[in-house]
This record gives C-alpha cells, sequence and structure tokens, in this order.
DNA sequence: TTGATATTTCGACTATATTGGAAATATGAA
DNA sequence: TTCATATTTCCAATATAGTCGAAATATCAA
C-alpha cells in the first residue's frame, strides 16, 4: 500500500456518516445492504448516500454487486487489513524494536 | 471509543504530510523526534509542522514531552490499538460471524 | 412499450481544512 | 539581564469537502 493511497482510506474514513456506514458495513458482512436501506437507515436523501457510497468505493473500502434494481454495498475486509499493516509498518524499528 | 473520537483520530491521519510525520514517529518508537527535526525532515515551515502536530496531538495519536528548548513527540500506540479495534468491531455479527 | 422503483450524476451552495509569514512565548547560555 | 534557539499562536488567503434538489440512468413488471 502506498501513502496515497492509505490517505484516500482513511479520508474516506474520517466522516461521521460514512465511517458510521462502514461500521454497519462491517457488522453485516458478506450479506451487505442495499443503498436504499442505508439511506433510510441513516435518514439520508439518496444522494448524499450515493456521494458518501462513491468515496468509500474509490477508496476500495467496500464493495457492491447488483441484485436486480438494487446495488448491494459490502466492506472490503482486505483493504481493511492493508490500511491497519500499513499505519503500523516497521513499528518502533529505529529504537531496536523496543516500543517501550 | 467514540464515533466523534475516532472521526478525529481518522481525519488526523487522513493527510498525506500528516501521515508521513505519524509513520516516522511509529518507526521512532519512544525515542520520539523533536518538532524542528520533524520540520527539517519534511521541508515544512515551523508554523505548517506546528500546525499539523497539534492535529495529531488533539486527537490523542501522538504525545509530547519537553527537552530542554525542544519539544519531543512520539506515537501513541494504545489510541492506535483502540481506533483499530473500533473499526473492525462487532466484525460480520450479523451474518453469524461468518466473513466469508 | 409504459410506468414504478432504485440509484447515480450534475451543479450550485455552504462549510471546513491547509498553508505559511509575522509576531508572541518559552527555554537556556553568556 | 540580554541574546539566540525552539516552538507555537494568530490571521488571512487559498483549497478542498459535504449537502441535496432536480434531472438522468438502469432495472423490472405489467
Amino acid at each position: 500500500m502506498k501513502t496515497t493511497q492509505a490517505v484516500g482510506a482513511l479520508s474516506a474514513l474520517a466522516q461521521e456518516t460514512r465511517l458510521q456506514i462502514f461500521r454497519l458495513l462491517v457488522r453485516k458482512g458478506s450479506l451487505g445492504m442495499a443503498a436504499g436501506d442505508l439511506s433510510e437507515h441513516f435518514s439520508i436523501p439518496p444522494a448524499t448516500m450515493s456521494f458518501h457510497l462513491k468515496e468509500l468505493s474509490s477508496a476500495g473500502l467496500i464493495i457492491s454487486r447488483r441484485e436486480s434494481r438494487s446495488i448491494i454495498y459490502s466492506a472490503n475486509y482486505d483493504q481493511m487489513q492493508e490500511l491497519m499493516g500499513f499505519l503500523l509498518e516497521n513499528c518502533c524499528a529505529d529504537n531496536g524494536g523496543k516500543c517501550q
């Protein structure tokens, strides 16, 4: 993972509504949730929800699949794991590996 | 950890310069690094660096200590761990714990 | 087809974040 | 003291992000 990609993922999560959407999708697992249901669940207009889903999606944090007329979004755990690994990379390397 | 606090931490990291500062401090461990050295290392004016350090600091991601005329910043691993735990909380709970 | 439903794109407005020079504050050394 | 060094605060300019109504697009059912 490169810095630019990590900044993208962190920016996507650094917003109240989007963080809540993401955490709900993390709960839902592979079941995911339709854009409209998310819109209703958070009482957010479809246009606004669409904007947020696009942000999370471009950051690679969620993926989407079509099911009839609905679009189902679900969390992308791989991207999440990569992000976390990136944040703690080389932890304490310049202090002989000692974190305390 | 509450959503507001998590958004604060994520916002602090969601910026190219600050992410690089944080990752460097993660490497440095408890040794940390002086504000002025960080400023020089990234070729960023002291005022700008101070702004970024304050952001990371208010988010609880870094801590500071004074050593003579310098202020030494270092990563706060506890806050980082908490943030990560928060992001993956209740993972797949609504899908019987199955992530696939 | 036509109409109903689900979602996205467009565009204009408002709000928030970033930058850095100049001045202020804090520490230590002569 | 007085001066040099280290950092922060102030402030104004610039840049980026978030909101959502209206219109456009996609799917399905009759």
